[in-house]
DNA sequence: TTGAAAGCGCTAACAG
DNA sequence: CTGTTAGCGCTTTCAA
C-alpha cells in the first residue's frame, strides 16, 4: 500500500540499458544472455512486476475471460466455473464472473458491454435466449461461446447437452424398473432448459406408449426446492379414481428434492411408493437421503469444453464455429431402487 | 467479431470537436448542452463504447476487485461472492474470482501477483494464514481485506466472525435440550477455522463442566461429507462401558451430514438417539432431512461487510484499519428436536 | 543484438 | 466553455 511500483523504464535505467532491451530481456526473446542476466538482476532488485494495464493497452489483449450466468448460486454453474478456471488459468487467463439475472434483456446488455473491451472472450449460459441476444452475440467485438442450445443457426460457438435425451433416459430407467404411472415435474417453460426437458418427456411418453391420462405434468415456478415442493403436492395428489403416480421425473435435483418432501408429506415412501429422479447430478442429490438417481449433464465437461472453445477461437478467429455436445448420463442411486426400503 | 471498435478520437473527428471536449461531454463534466448533444449524437452514430484499457492506464484504476478463496465450490464462499457482487457492482466494479488452493503458500503467491495491477483491491479468505501471508498483504500495492481472523496485529482490514462462540451456542443448546454426552466432530486442526472451533468446543466443555471422559473429539481430514462420515463412525462407536454419545456438534454442515449418515449406519435415529448440529447454515443443511440445526456465520453479511470495507479503503487509503465482527446465530431445526421422531 | 521512437485509448492539466 | 498537449506503462517496428 505504500511506495509506488517500479516501472519498466526504471528497471531500464537501473540496468543502464534501453527500454526496448529491457522488455525483450524480460520476455526472453532476442536478447543476449548477458543482457538477460543484467536486466533480471535490476528487475529483481527493484521488485519489478510488469503492469498488465499498459501491456493490455499496447497488445489489445486483457488476458481475461468472462463467465456469465443467471445465478452463480446454482451448483451447476459453480462446477462449470471451476472447470473453466482450470482450463484457462494455465494459459494465463483470469476469469471474471458476471451475473445476468434471469431476463434475456439483462444478458443482452451484458453482451453489449463487451464493447468496452475488458475481456478477450465471453462464456455465457443464458437461461432464456432470444433473437436480440443472438444478434448481439453475433455483433460482439470478442468471441462468445454459448453454453446451452446452439444459437444463430450454428454461426456461434456452442457447447450443449441433450437434456431431452437425458429425461428420456430417466423415463426408460423407471419403466424398466417396473414403474407404470410416471409424472413429470418441470421448471418454467419459458426457459431454454424447461422447454427442452418438456420436449424430452413428451417424446419419452410417446415412445413408451403412455396414454394421455397417465401423463401427468406439473410446472414449478422456478428450479428450486420450494417451488418443487408446491408443484409436487399437486402432482402427487390422488387422481379421480383414487390412483396415484408411482414415479416422478424431475427436471433438476432441487425439484426432485421437493418431490421427495411432498411424497413424505403425503405419507408415501421413496422409493417404496414413489420413485424420484433428478437431473444435474449435484452434490446435494448425492448426499441427500435417499441419494438421488440423477441425470448428469456433465457440468464440468461442458465448462471445460467451453473454455477450450474459447482458446481455439482466440487462436483462430476465422475457423468455422464449433458445436460440442456432451451426452447425458443416468446415475442410478437409492431414490429409484426397485424394492425400496421405506426409510 | 468483425469491424474494429470506434475510438474517442474518431468520435471527436466525427463531431468536429476536440478530443478533450468529447471526453468531457461524454462524462457530463463542464461541457455546454450543445456540445453534449453533438458528441452524444456522433458517439451514437459510430456505436462508440469507451475502452476500459486506455481508461485504466490513464486513471491508474481498473474498476476490478478480486475475491480469492481456497475452493469456490464451497457454498459459503458462493454466498460471499454473491454478496460482494451485489455491493460492488452498483459502484461500477467487476469481480474477478481467484482460487488459491488450500496452502498458505499459494495464497501468498496470489497476493504477490497483485503487483501486476490487474485489480484495485482484493478480498481474501485464507484457510491457513501464516506470517508470510500477513507480510505479503502488508506490502501489497492495493488494499486487501481479509475475511477470517484479523491479521498482522490489526493493521489489516478484516471481517470475521466468532465461530468459537458459535460452537458454544450449539453446545449450550444441546445441554439445554437435555443432551448429556456431546461429541465434537471437527475439521483439520491446521486450518484457521479448525483451530477456532476446537477452542470453542473446549471452552464450552469446560463451562458446562464436562468431565474429560465425556468429551469425545474426532478430527476429520477435510471439511467434507465423506471425511465426516469416516470420522463420525469412530465418534459414534460405543465406549468401553457400552455407552454412546447422545449428541454431535459438527464443525460445519457437511461434516454434520456425515455424522447423520454414520448414526444411521449404526442403527441410531436422528434426532431421537443422537442430536446433530452443523455450522454455516447452508442450503444443503436446510433442505436435508432432517433439516440441520446449524450455526449461521453470516456468510452473506461477511461478504457484504468485506465489500464495504473495500469501498471505504478505496475512498480513504489512510483511514485506520477496520475490523467488522459478525455474530454467529444458532438456527434450530429438526436435527436437534427434543423428542425426535425416528425418521 | 541493441537503441530510438512511435503509439495503443484515454483523462486531465493548462491555456486561451 | 473549448482546444492543445502530455503522458499513464508497455510492446514493437525500424535503423543502426
Amino acid at each position: 500500500m505504500t511506495s509506488s511500483r517500479a516501472t519498466l523504464i526504471e528497471v531500464a535505467r537501473h540496468a543502464g540499458v534501453s527500454l526496448a532491451s529491457t522488455s525483450r530481456a524480460l520476455h526472453g526473446t532476442g536478447a543476449s544472455p548477458a543482457m538477460v542476466e543484467r536486466v533480471r538482476a535490476a528487475a529483481e532488485e527493484l521488485g519489478y512486476s510488469p503492469d498488465v494495464t499498459g501491456r493490455s493497452l499496447r497488445m489489445k489483449k486483457t488476458f481475461q475471460v468472462a463467465f456469465a450466468v443467471a445465478d452463480i448460486g446454482n451448483p451447476v454453474y459453480v462446477e462449470m466455473l471451476t472447470a473453466i478456471h482450470e482450463v484457462l488459468s494455465p494459459h494465463g487467463y483470469r476469469v471474471v464472473v458476471m451475473t445476468t439475472g434471469d431476463t434475456a434483456g439483462a444478458a443482452t446488455d451484458l453482451v453489449r458491454s463487451l464493447g468496452s473491451g475488458f475481456v478477450d472472450a465471453l462464456v455465457i449460459s443464458p437461461l432464456r435466449a432470444d433473437d436480440a441476444l443472438a444478434d448481439e452475440i453475433r455483433r460482439a467485438p470478442v468471441p462468445v461461446v454459448v453454453v446451452g442450445r446452439s444459437l444463430d443457426d450454428g454461426a456461434i460457438d456452442s457447447v450443449s447437452t441433450d437434456s431431452a435425451d437425458g429425461i428420456g433416459q430417466a423415463v426408460d430407467h423407471l419403466v424398466r424398473s417396473g414403474r407404470r404411472r410416471i409424472g413429470f415435474l418441470n421448471g418454467p417453460l419459458d426457459t431454454t432448459p424447461g422447454r427442452a426437458r418438456q420436449r424430452g418427456f413428451d417424446a419419452a411418453a410417446r415412445a413408451n406408449g403412455f396414454p394421455a391420462e397417465r401423463t401427468t405434468v406439473e410446472v414449478a415456478d422456478d428450479f428450486t426446492v420450494a417451488a418443487g415442493l408446491r408443484a409436487a403436492r399437486a402432482l402427487l395428489a390422488p387422481a379421480a379414481d383414487g390412483s396415484r403416480l408411482d414415479a416422478v421425473v424431475a427436471a433438476n435435483d432441487l425439484l426432485a428434492i421437493g418431490a421427495v418432501r411432498a411424497a413424505r408429506e403425503a405419507g408415501l415412501t421413496v422409493p417404496g411408493d414413489v420413485a424420484v429422479t433428478g437431473m444435474d447430478d449435484t452434490e446435494l442429490g448425492r448426499v441427500y437421503e435417499p441419494s438421488l438417481t440423477s441425470v448428469s449433464l456433465g457440468s464440468s465437461e461442458r465448462g471445460a469444453a467451453a473454455a477450450r472453445a474459447v482458446l481455439a477461437r482466440l487462436e483462430d478467429g476465422e475457423a468455422p464455429a464449433q458445436h460440442v455436445v456432451i451426452g447425458p448420463r443416468l446415475l442410478v442411486r437409492e431414490s429409484t431402487a426397485a424394492e425400496g426400503s421405506s426409510r
